[in-house]
DNA sequence: CAGGCGGGTTAGCGGGCGTTAACCTCGGAA
DNA sequence: TTCCGAGGTTAACGCCCGCTAACCCGCCTG
């Protein structure tokens, strides 16, 4: 825990001591080069937006999570409203750009819709399992964007969605097109079910839970094709 | 069960104006039973709430949904704190109460626990169509509630869980509880998905969305079972 | 060795918000 | 008729919070 990050960091010669908490030392060695301090501040932030909401978490408490205090957080952001726009950005265009990575893949390689679908729906498990805060952050703290960013991010959202829309109903063909959506929403909601019980490990290991997940995603859609009647 | 969008909505409040005119005017007779002031300043501060989230909404902004304005409020409300509490404290009472009704019905009735499954689920899906703000705040606000208050909804909800838990292990006696427990919360994450998507007429009408969650949710249950081997 | 600039610091302003205070006005008992 | 309480009103207070200002320091470059 306490061991040093090896980086220089500054010394707080300085009075005041507020670096105490600073720790946490989240970073989880990405192998990432330098986590700079401006993505250490997004981490950070993502998490106390996650947890205790946008409006309900003051600039210096960021501050105070990375080891700074307060207003020095606007040497690297424009202001609390751009912390949050670059991380619904940030989610946003990772979900989508994954899905089309992943999608383009499977059909080059000839393989059919279902397993298209298999493909989308592990991405989304990963992501789901790896970065549960800004899962949360992604459909929960959405309105509380200026207009224009909150276009921009809707709109890479929408294209995810359509995406899976688009391999749901190539896999399904029986579905019509709004039950599609309503179910590709639906197993968004299920597959994003695990940010809210993190706490406390009342989750199996992540092994069983990525399993399990998947098995609920594909009977969900399998599902929904209309009754055979 | 119409909408009912009304609400006069007062015009903006002239200044100095006798407030005498206000008076009983509001609530023009809706059949329901004397929805009160009080329940009346509920569902706005629910609706706004679900909207914007607790901290984004002011207490003028509430008073002025209900046609009052700001200060007024407390002449129900403890505080703003109180309006929330009471809100959270009444979905989660209404869940876990309707929930134990299916249930103790169904069993009653010597049906199978599948069947208390589906009961359960028909009950939840009621729920998430008809009162979206509800089911939003509920498991978006819990942690701006202050502590005491936070443990009281806490618990109502866990037993509402865990009645769903009794109800899949009788069903599917194969799944091991921590994973029945996470099959749970995934199938709420899918039934509780329609709120995000209810802006713009993007569902199905109301009996299609009905029973493809249905579906859904059904499946998933059957498919939580780990697979044959 | 100078100097600028990246990245910190504290002090303080301005606005918004929850809440309280003081006051008003009805409708319905006594 | 009087009075009182329920339910409004506006004014204002105090705090908190986002953000700016003014200052400072150490490293890297010329």
């Amino acid at each position: 825990m306490g061991s040093m990050p090896a980086q220089p960091r500054s010394a707080p010669a300085s009075t005041t001591s507020t670096a105490g908490t600073a720790g946490t030392a989240g970073t989880a060695g990405t192998a990432a080069p330098a986590s700079s301090r401006r993505e250490q501040i997004l981490r950070e932030a993502g998490r106390l937006f996650a947890e205790r909401g946008f409006h309900g978490v003051g600039v210096d408490e960021i501050g105070a999570a990375v080891g700074i205090s307060g207003p020095a957080l606007y040497r690297h952001f424009a202001g609390k409203d751009a912390m949050l726009t670059e991380l619904l950005v940030g989610i946003s265009s990772r979900l989508r750009d994954g899905g089309l990575r992943r999608a383009a893949g499977a059909e080059a390689a000839g393989l059919p819709p279902s397993a298209t679908l298999d493909a989308l729906i592990d991405g989304h498990i990963d992501f789901a399992l790896d970065d549960r805060d800004l899962i949360t952050l992604h459909d929960r703290e959405l309105d509380r964007l200026p207009r224009e960013e909150r276009r921009q991010v809707r709109q890479l959202q929408r294209q995810y969605v359509e995406l899976w829309v688009a391999v749901v109903r190539a896999a399904h063909p029986a579905l019509p097109e709004d039950q599609a959506r309503a179910a590709v929403h639906a197993v968004f909601g299920l597959l994003n079910s695990t940010p809210h019980l993190s706490r406390r490990a009342l989750l199996p290991d992540r092994d069983t839970t990525a399993a399990l997940l998947r098995r609920l995603a594909r009977a969900a859609f399998t599902a929904a094709a209309p009754p055979p009647e």
